[in-house]
DNA sequence: TATCGTTATTCCTAAACAGGTATAACGATT
DNA sequence: AATCGTTATACCTGTTTAGGAATAACGATA
């Protein structure tokens, strides 16, 4: 077909967050956040391995866990391994909920992609 | 049903847009600022519309430009009126292109926050 | 009670951004 | 050639943002 030849020139794209009545919750890089502190028990840990401060991780963290009217992420101090964090519950359903919406958002734009032909 | 009784805290929100290679190109702003001009035939008019800068307005049309491998909108200076300025096919057919792009999207956000009862 | 690695918080500075103001350039019309 | 309203562009400054650095607080463990 002729029009399959034609040159990508333009594209769909676009980001997709949750929100509260307070404004943003919750995008593509809090959930990625949430789920290395899932997986590392660790807020310092989980910012190393997205090369960002811990200082900015726990902003993000103290941010969402206030605008959420439960906490997501749930820390604390000293003890053993000098502290931990872990997912709560409530931050277990919103980060399945995130991934399923951003799936069906993820095919929305490829498929938009197809009458980007000019 | 009792779930329609639960108030719903967080929402699926999100923003779109169509890039080129270098970039953004044109998003709800954009795509307003070329009907309006459309509309009114001047830059100077569409800007004050939107409540926004001669100077915004201008900068947005010049970045569009250049990413563009076609102008969306051409102008004039000088002559009657003052100047002037309108929309290009090709900018007409973007702005078709990002309503249908969004009608879509919007449909996906009003979808989505029926799942969002906790 | 000393140690350890983490959480929690404050302070400071450099860079990026936003947006107003001013002014030149322009060409049809008179 | 004077006028007009617009386009085009440069400059300047206050504000916001980004992010590093430093330090206190903490509690299990040894």
């Amino acid at each position: 077909m002729a029009t399959s030849k034609n040159k990508l020139t333009f594209n769909a794209d676009g980001r997709i967050w949750i929100s509260t009545a307070e404004g943003k919750l919750v995008g593509k890089g809090r959930i990625e956040l949430m789920e290395k502190i899932k997986q590392f028990g660790s807020i310092r840990q989980a910012a190393l391995a997205m090369q960002m401060s811990y200082r900015q991780a726990w902003q993000l963290i103290d941010d969402m866990n206030s605008k959420a009217q439960t906490p997501l992420v749930i820390s604390n101090r000293g003890g053993k391994g000098g502290g931990s964090a872990s997912v709560t519950e409530k931050g277990e359903q919103l980060i399945a909920l995130f991934h399923s919406f951003n799936k069906k958002f993820q095919k929305l734009l490829a498929g938009q992609n197809e009458n980007f032909i000019f």
